[in-house]
DNA sequence: GGAACTCGGACTAAAACGGTCCTATTTATG
DNA sequence: CATAAATAGGACCGTTTTAGTCCGAGTTCC
């Protein structure tokens, strides 16, 4: 339950890879050293470029490379930029998205689960991509 | 994605309820008192009991109380209780679990992630039901 | 022009989630 | 002793999420 997704998985061996990486990488270099689906990896990757972590370059022999420091990015990055900014959420109440709990008004969790979640957010944030390379 | 299921946060709420209440708490208390689904805290109830964390009396007038303090009780066995042990992993390759990941040999980023699990694991069981009475 | 890329939407099978329902058992109480 | 109020627990089910595939289109190098 506390899981992350698979495309958060492959998003970060990607960026590792990049971050690790002189030259340009291509999704399917990606895919093959580690032997993930193609079309998956290579989604990922657009939702990376999109969110301004990697930058892309089209045609052949194109690719990715980093948009800034591997100091720079953090694993929240990572994650908000695959699974979307509200996904930063332990509980849905807490994220600025709109739907709310249908419990909210009689729960007597959520402060301190605010608390925790702060928490868990630090650990995220402090950890960047260029301490797994 | 790192939300945590509704069956937890019944678990959290009934936990608190508990250890806040003079005497014995009935599952229709609490899912009268929050509003909740009888059936479905009445089962979340049924595996805390089971995972002993708070003991059961059943028959007339029969409800649930601690079973030992709860400066003693962390956020982590709560979800245990709930969720089973294997749950308590941000990715499945690190738990104790039977399935392995078919990337395994080719990973780069398990270690890393053990070492954000570790944190994240620090920040579970640190908390106690007493904290969100 | 073609090969090797990125881009991006549509689609799907399978699993997880959230929840209901039904039955059996236990126990206090009148 | 009968009954009502509880726990115990399995079966079931609709919806959502996940993980993944497939295909068409645009881009750039050679
Ligand atoms: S209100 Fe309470 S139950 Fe509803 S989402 Fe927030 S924390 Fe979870
Ligand atoms: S091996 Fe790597 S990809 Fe597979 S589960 Fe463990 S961390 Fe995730």
């Amino acid at each position: 339950m506390l899981k992350l997704s698979k495309k958060v998985e492959y998003g970060l061996i990607a960026m590792r890879h990049i971050a690790a990486a002189q030259s340009v990488s291509s999704a399917k270099e990606i895919s093959d050293r580690y032997a993930i689906s193609h079309d998956l990896v290579a989604k990922v990757l657009q939702k990376l470029a999109k969110a301004g972590l990697i930058v892309s370059q089209q045609g052949m022999n194109g690719g990715y490379t980093l948009a800034r420091r591997a100091a720079d990015i953090s694993i929240t990055n990572v994650i908000d930029a695959i699974e979307g900014a509200a996904s930063a959420g332990i509980v849905q109440c807490l994220t600025a998205d709109d739907g709310i709990c249908s419990i909210y008004d009689n729960c007597t969790i959520k402060n301190p689960l605010g608390k925790i979640q702060h928490n868990l957010h630090q650990v995220f944030n402090t950890m960047k991509v260029s301490e797994i390379v």
